[in-house]
RNA sequence: GGGCGAUUAGCUCAGUUGGUUAGAGCACCUGCCUUACAAGCAGGGGGUCGUAGGUUCGAAUCCUACAUCGCCCACCA
């Protein structure tokens, strides 16, 4: 039997050294490998998240990606084809910005391409201060992208090679890369075809700054100060003013794209006006004044202006109203030029002075044309009804929320623009009734799935004025003025993918026919990035592709992700399996929490509170770090408390020194017969049963935490100072060798049980004597323990016994502890106090545990358990040794 | 305003379908250099389980209301 030096072991776990040795070792032997071959039902297909690349990873993410290892190595262990891909999110807005900031340049449509740019010299050749951005073409910017995502990504892959994650390198990709590209295209073929994506010039979401369409999954609310602006309104019949009102606005630079007033019907301060005009100061516009349910009287005036477009009821109230359409806003945020006074929907009644007035806002951002139209109302000679300035009192400051774009800086506006979109608001039961078919763990958060859903309230938008991501394949025939005819589009055939349409020429047209009359223009746009990644099962899968592994990787498994996510990436991820596959994507979805900071705040960037793991993983290493986050619940927010790392960093401590002590025994090992041994194996089969269990259901915090009891409680503390003198006993051959037996099964199936949770010190460990002696080189191609593995083991004669033993020696470590004698001291007698029960209990154990408590034998008198104890011990101690 | 979650020891958290006397780690106090481990071991103190009602033989656990904190969504006149 074969047994370790102490001498050859340092004294101390050098985690980081070892490490890197054990990452190699890993990658030799292939334990992240999965066989494409393996059947589904034999297999374990996890829907990794592709990380945003976009600078660098934070705890939050090694928090989140360590759950997932966790159970890839687990499901590994009980035998499954684990199939763990890992991809980069790499297209998008945040590459983009990155670009824009590492290089300081900016992307534009008719710049000549220059082929191997060299920033750093073309920006020397034109002279370009350091504060002056490059201007570019789009594929040069795309090959910028492209440098940089690879830099990122190899850090992230170090990172996750560090932390010891077991993905599978084989099923790597990238969103911008070929295959993802042709699988979003694909998609976009496939909802085309079944008709789920249309074409709309309407308005939509619009992101000033960055000059794209956005979803409504992209935005958000924040609070800003605002103002209310209280104006004058004529109200008009048969070109008479009769009456006025005032109205109250937050926007009153928009005041010129006013087309429509509206009120309560059931207002009685409004009722006289529906169907009258009222006409606007400023612009002497005749607008109509119409009832609607949707206006709120204690809002406030209770009478309003409705604007192309100032918001989503806007929107609304143009379309059901017919309303003219004044767009005064420029896609780039600055008001566009107009003139006032012909029948376009730009008339005025008086053209002269509101052009006059007008102009002097062209070409302004909205926080200056805000304050000159403040300006103009101030003079009485802009009133509509000829009485007094329009504006009544100086503007009442206020908060209110104001919807942005997620990564914007400028609030969102409505521009009427042509987008793409993919029907969802038709399918919202339908995709509640996948939600439903998926298991969610933990269960409370598809409720937060349903509330968005049912809250639906235009389709999704995936088309995006941006550079870095995958083109929509559509081209548009262009007719004899050049104008492209969007309803003619031509979509990109199948074998084609995947294809810029910048580039290559629709099908049935030569390059020489692109932008001129009767030939075509491709489309400009790409898609939102959700369009993509929410592919990620089937571009793992290679859907439609000639590897095409759809039936024995879909659907996945799990889906792990952050709860921040649930209404882009999993309901888009959702939908497309539902749209193409009519099937869910995953059986389950993972949801994991947030790290807080030390105050309770999420940790962001912009908080400026983020931790970077690389200080944390040299101070504790990779284990101790997967410990903490193996430490909380799916769906708990965890602190980044320094305790729990200094915790997981003890452990491995621990299993270093208990895995030398056990396999430094030198004696031969034999049958487990001793009933302590039996008692013990009994417990032990107990914690195998619950971690597995706890295992099974995602609850790898219980397994952990099971585990660790065991370990630290039984094994370490009780058992093998139970054992101890029996372990080296020479009096006892067979009790010796049942000692050794039972160590080393113990820390065998231990080892296990830690193994997807602390990696590298069970491999450690395990590398001592199991993987020679099991022929597994790797406990993580080992099998995990099983109740079952433990059968041939027989029951202890006395259920209690080792409870007993435990409760017995804890008594006589008490009595010594209270006359401050040493634990290893010997002792010239030993009673124990004991119920009947007590004393059968421990019948069968006694020699083991007079043994560690340094007595030749134990004696019992009478006595009845206390709250506390079952035993109470009465000691006599022998003369301490004297010192050396 | 709608929805979800949390509230248990000084701190971080467990607490299974209601069931003896509510647990762990950290921190604190005391003792112990013990040939696996002093980065250790042993012992100890510390909680009216957010508040108020209710159901029950029995409630941290189930129900109702309230409070505080957090999150998701809605709210741009």
């Amino acid at each position: 039997m074969k047994s370790i030096e102490f001498g050859d072991l340092p004294k101390r776990f050098n985690i980081n050294e070892r490490e890197l040795h054990w990452r190699k070792r890993w990658s030799e032997m292939g334990v992240e490998k999965r066989d494409p071959n393996a059947p589904r039902e034999k297999s374990f297909v996890i829907d990794s998240p592709p990380p945003t690349v976009s600078g660098s990873l934070h705890i939050g993410h090694i928090f989140s990606y360590t759950h997932q290892d966790l159970l890839a190595r687990y499901k590994r262990m009980t035998g499954m084809n684990v199939a763990y891909p890992m991809g980069w999110d790499d297209n998008g807005l945040p590459t983009e910005r990155r670009v824009q900031n590492y290089f300081s340049v900016r992307a534009e449509r008719n710049v000549p391409y220059i082929e191997n740019l060299d920033v750093e010299a073309k920006r020397a050749e034109l002279g370009l201060k350091k504060d002056r951005q490059l201007v570019i073409n789009r594929q040069n910017f795309i090959e910028l992208c492209r440098v940089v995502t690879e830099m990122d990504e190899i850090v992230f892959k170090q990172m996750f090679d560090r932390m010891g994650y077991s993905i599978d390198w084989n099923d790597e990709y990238a969103t911008i890369d070929d295959k993802s590209r042709r699988i979003a295209q694909r998609s976009f073929l496939d909802l085309y075809q079944k008709n789920h994506v249309y074409q709309l010039e309407s308005p939509t979401m619009w992101d000033v700054d960055f000059q794209t369409a956005v979803a409504q999954a992209e935005v958000e609310d924040r609070e800003k100060g605002g103002a209310y602006h209280d104006i004058k309104f004529g109200v008009f019949e048969e070109d008479a003013p009769v009456k006025s009102f005032v109205i109250s606005t937050t926007r009153p630079e928009l005041l010129a794209a006013c087309v429509g007033i509206t009120a309560h019907p059931d207002d009685e301060r409004f009722k006289g006006l529906f169907g009258k005009h009222a006409v606007t100061p400023g612009f002497f516009a005749k607008v109509p004044i119409f009832p609607s349910t949707e206006a709120d009287p204690e809002k406030g005036t209770g009478i309003l202006m409705v604007c192309t477009f100032g918001d989503q009821t806007d929107v609304a109230w143009w379309r059901e109203e017919g309303l003219e359409l004044r767009q005064i806003l420029g896609r780039n945020g600055r008001i566009l030029d107009h003139q006032f006074g012909g029948d376009d929907g730009w008339a005025s009644t008086n053209p002269e002075k509101a052009n006059e007035n007008y102009q002097t806002i062209v070409g302004k951002r909205i926080p200056s044309a805000k304050s000159l139209v403040v300006d103009l109302m101030r003079d009485p000679a802009n009133s509509a009804t000829g009485n007094g300035a329009p504006l009544q009192d100086e503007p009442k400051q206020i908060l209110h929320p104001v919807r942005y774009y997620e990564k914007g800086d400028s609030p969102l506006e409505y521009l009427t623009t042509r987008q793409w979109f993919v029907r969802m608001l038709d399918k919202t039961d339908q995709m509640i009734e996948m939600g439903r078919k998926i298991n969610w763990h933990p269960e409370f958060m598809r409720k937060r799935f349903e509330n968005w859903t049912e809250n639906l309230n235009v389709d999704w938008c995936i088309s995006r004025q941006r550079y870095f991501g995958v083109p929509i394949p559509v081209w548009y025939p262009l007719d004899d003025q050049s104008e492209p005819q969007y309803d003619q589009a031509i979509i990109a055939t199948p074998d084609m993918l995947p294809v810029d349409p910048e580039s290559v020429a629709a099908p049935g047209y030569d390059e020489s026919q692109r932008g001129v009359a009767g030939g075509f223009a491709g489309e400009p746009d790409i898609f939102d990035t959700w369009f993509t990644s929410s592919l990620s099962p089937q571009t793992v899968a290679r859907w439609g592709d000639e590897d095409d592994q759809m039936n024995t990787l879909f659907p996945m498994d799990v889906r792990p992700q952050g709860h921040d996510i649930i209404r882009t990436w999993a309901f888009y991820t959702i939908a497309k399996a539902m749209l193409h596959q009519e099937s869910v994507p995953w059986h389950n979805i993972n949801l994991s929490g947030w790290v807080l900071d030390p105050d309770r705040k999420k940790m962001s960037k912009s908080k400026g509170n983020v931790v970077t793991p690389v200080d944390t993983l040299d101070r504790f290493g990779a284990d101790a770090v997967r410990y903490w986050s193996a430490s909380f619940k799916l769906g708990t927010d965890a602190s980044h408390d320094e305790a729990i790392f200094k915790i997981g960093g003890k452990l491995v401590t621990k299993l270093y020194n208990a895995g030398k002590f056990v396999l430094g025994q030198t004696a031969d090992d034999g049958p487990i017969v001793n009933e302590l041994d039996l008692a013990f194996i009994a417990e032990l089969k107990e914690v195998v049963r619950i971690a597995g269990e706890a295992f099974e259901k995602f609850e790898f915090s219980v397994a952990l935490q099971e585990t660790e009891k065991f370990f630290w409680g039984a094994f370490t503390d009780n058992y093998i100072e139970l054992l101890k003198r029996r372990s080296r006993s020479e009096d006892d051959p067979a009790g010796r060798a049942s000692a050794v037996a039972t160590l080393r099964l113990g820390l065998n199936v231990v080892l296990r049980l830690f193994a997807p949770i602390v990696p590298t010190i069970t491999d450690e460990i395990w590398s001592w004597v199991f993987a020679e002696e099991t022929g597994h080189l790797s406990i993580h191609k080992a099998a995990w323990p099983t109740p079952e593995e433990l059968d041939s083991i027989p029951a202890p004669d006395v259920a209690g016994s080792f409870q007993a033993a435990c409760d017995a020696i804890s008594a006589i470590r008490k009595a010594k502890s209270e006359s401050s004698v040493s634990l290893n001291r010997e002792l010239l007698s030993l009673v124990l106090e004991a119920d009947e029960l007590g004393q059968s209990d421990l019948r069968l154990v006694l020699d083991d545990v007079a043994a560690a408590g340094g007595a030749e034998s134990i004696g019992f008198a009478k006595g009845t358990p206390t709250a506390d104890w079952r035993y109470t011990a009465h000691i006599e101690a022998a003369e301490a040794p004297e010192k050396k």
